[in-house]
DNA sequence: GCCAACGTTGGC
DNA sequence: GCCAACGTTGGC
């Protein structure tokens, strides 16, 4: 089981949305370092959903539902892949603020390299961030 | 609206 | 292979 966070505008797509779809592919990631986090998530793995853009914070709970496959937005271009994710429950909103103020949650990649769209979270992140401890 | 951090592109 | 120019992202 691994665990990862996935940044998006909720202007553009919301876990709202994905929460009303029901299922959607992640895709669109033009990043080679996100492209092979995505190559390594296996079915089950669960992601954090983080809003990016006015709200900054993670708001919800989704689940990687199929194996990388290419991405169909690129159909010319074999480099990118995405996954198929579906919801699993909305969270308590943890914001950008109270994670660069957690003492645990320094060393997360959302705060080293905030431009990275798909990045790992350690089990420990994970559970702080959805409120699991 | 601005700026920092990055990634990409193209000329050399 | 280097580097300047440019585009994008995301926080402030």
């Amino acid at each position: 089981m691994q665990y990862f966070l996935l940044k998006t505008e909720p202007e553009t797509f919301s876990f709202d949305d994905l929460v009303s779809k029901g299922k959607e592919h992640w895709d669109g990631v033009r990043n080679y370092q996100a492209r092979n986090f995505i190559q390594s998530m296996q079915p089950g793995d669960l992601c954090l959903i983080y809003h990016s853009g006015k709200e900054k914070a993670v708001v919800g709970i989704a689940a990687v539902d199929s194996l990388p496959y290419p991405d169909p937005t690129s159909p010319d271009d074999p480099r990118w892949l995405c996954v198929d994710v579906i919801p699993v429950k909305p969270i308590a909103v943890f914001s950008l603020e109270q994670i660069k103020n957690h003492i645990d949650l320094q060393d997360i990649m959302l705060l080293k390299q905030s431009r990275l769209s798909v990045m790992p979270l350690s089990k420990k992140a994970f559970e702080i961030l959805s409120g699991g401890v």
